[in-house]
DNA sequence: TAACGTATACTATCGTTTAGAGTATGTCAA
DNA sequence: TTGACATACTCTAAACGATAGTATACGTTA
C-alpha cells in the first residue's frame, strides 16, 4: 500500500489510462505503441515492468483472467492510485522535449558531402508523411465513430490538431531547407551566409529589447516537480 | 583503433560537432547544454563518458592542456573517426520524436478536476514562451555576427527558423486547447463531442482515400539503422 | 592578504531505461 | 497439420540519467 519509489511520468502515463477504463497489460503495450508512442514514448518492456510496480505499490488493481489456458491479468486503478494521479496533476508538467536526428545531420552540413543532408532532410519529409498518414487515419476513425474511447472524441480531437499542425510545421521546415540546400551548389560560403542573415532577419521569433548583456547560461525549464507556484 | 562498441546517435553527435573544429569537453558538455539539448538531450555525464569512449575507440585524438596545473584535454576527430562520420551520414537519420507531457495531462481530462488541466497547459505556454524568448537571443546572437560558428549562420539559421516556427505551433495549439477547455463548463459530454467531431473535421490532415479496412497495426518507423533504400 | 563565490574541468557511482531477443500459448486459414 | 499471426509476457546487456564529489583558477570584497 505504502509507495515506496518515486513514481515517474512513465507510471503517471499508466495511472492515467487505467483511471478512464480498465486494460490488460497487452492491451496497455499495444496502447503505448500506436498512441502514447508520439508523446511518451517509453519501451515495450518499460511498460510491463511499471504496472507490475504499480500493482505492488497498491495504485492499481491487477485481476487474473483467463483466455483458454492462457493467462492474463487486468489492471484497473485503485482508491489509492486515482488520490496519487489526482496528486500529480497538481505538479506541473515537465516541458516539451524531443529528439530531432535530422537536425544533427543538417549542423554537420559544412563536412558533408553533396546530397547526404539532402537525403537526410528527405527522409524527414517521407517519415512526416508517414505520420501524417497516420493521423489521417486516427481522425477518419473518431470522424466513423470507431477511435478508441471514442466518448471522448472532445478530449482526442484536440491531440489530432495538435498532431496535425506539428508534423506540417516540420514538414514546412523541411521543404524550405530542402529549397535553401539546392543553391548552396551554386554560391559561396559568403553568399550563402549573406542569404542567411535575410532569412534569419524573417524567422517569427522577436529579438530581446535590450542586448542581452552577456550569453545566457544554460535553460533553467529542466525537471520540475514541484506544485504549481503561488497564484 | 577497432571500432569494438556499436557506436550510437550521442556518439555521432559528438564526431558532428568535433568534425567542425576541436572542442575541450567542459565545451562539448557547454554546447549540449546550450544548443543540442534542444535536438538531442543527453547529461552532462554521458557527454564525458563518451567522448572518452570515442577516444578510446581511435575516433578522436585528445590533447591534454594547462592552465595552470589545472588539465584539461581538447580533442579533434580523427581520419578514422571523420570516415565513420561519413559512413553514417549516408545512413537515414531516425525519426522525429518528442516527450509531451502537457498531452498526458490532457488526456487525464475526463477524471481531473476543474482547473487542473487548464493550469497544464497555461504551463505548457510558459515553457513555450521561455523557449521562445531564447531562440529570440541565438537569433539576436547571429544577427549580431557574435554566435557559436558564426561562418556557418547559413546552417545554422535554418535550426533557429525550425525552433520559431515548432514553438509558435505549438503554442497557438495551446491557446486553441486552452478556448475548448474553458467551454467545457458550460456543456455536456454530448455537446463537447459534437463540437470536437467539426474541430475534427476541420483538422489540417487528409483522411484516407479508401476506408482503412482494420485499425492499422503499429507503426514502422521504428529505429533504422540501414542504408537508404536503391535510388 | 585572506576569504569567498563562481567558473572551469572533470570523475565516480548507482539506479533506471532501452533495445532486442526469447519463450510459450492460443486462433485461424489453407 | 502446418504455418502464420496474435496474445502475453520475461530476460539481459548496454546506454543513459541523476547526483554527488573533487580540485584548480580567478576575480572581488573585506
Amino acid at each position: 500500500m505504502s509507495t515506496q519509489r518515486r513514481l515517474t511520468t512513465t507510471s503517471y502515463a499508466l495511472l492515467s489510462q487505467l483511471s478512464l477504463r480498465p486494460w490488460s497489460t497487452y492491451e496497455l503495450a499495444g496502447q503505448s505503441a500506436r498512441y502514447f508512442r508520439y508523446v511518451w514514448p517509453r519501451a515495450e518492456s518499460a511498460i510491463y515492468r511499471e504496472v507490475k510496480q504499480l500493482a505492488k505499490a497498491g495504485l492499481v488493481d491487477g485481476r487474473k483472467e483467463y483466455v483458454g489456458r492462457r493467462a492474463r491479468t487486468v489492471y484497473s486503478i485503485s482508491k489509492a492510485g486515482l488520490a496519487e494521479l489526482r496528486e500529480w496533476l497538481d505538479t506541473p508538467p515537465s516541458p516539451f522535449a524531443m529528439e530531432f536526428e535530422g537536425m544533427l545531420r543538417l549542423f554537420v552540413a559544412p563536412v558533408a558531402e553533396a546530397g547526404q543532408v539532402e537525403a537526410a532532410l528527405k527522409q524527414v519529409r517521407a517519415d512526416n508523411q508517414e505520420m501524417l498518414t497516420f493521423a489521417g487515419e486516427v481522425k477518419q476513425e473518431y470522424l466513423d465513430g470507431r477511435g478508441a474511447l471514442q466518448d471522448q472524441v472532445y478530449v482526442r480531437a484536440l491531440a489530432i490538431d495538435f498532431f496535425a499542425n506539428l508534423l506540417n510545421t516540420v514538414d514546412d521546415w523541411a521543404a524550405r531547407a530542402l529549397d535553401e540546400i539546392a543553391r548552396w551548389d551554386s554560391h559561396s560560403v559568403e553568399e550563402r551566409n549573406e542569404r542567411a542573415m535575410s532569412i534569419l532577419a524573417q524567422v517569427p521569433v522577436d529579438t530581446p529589447a535590450q542586448p542581452t548583456t552577456e550569453t545566457p547560461v544554460v535553460p533553467d525549464s529542466q525537471r520540475r516537480s514541484a506544485r504549481y507556484p503561488r497564484g
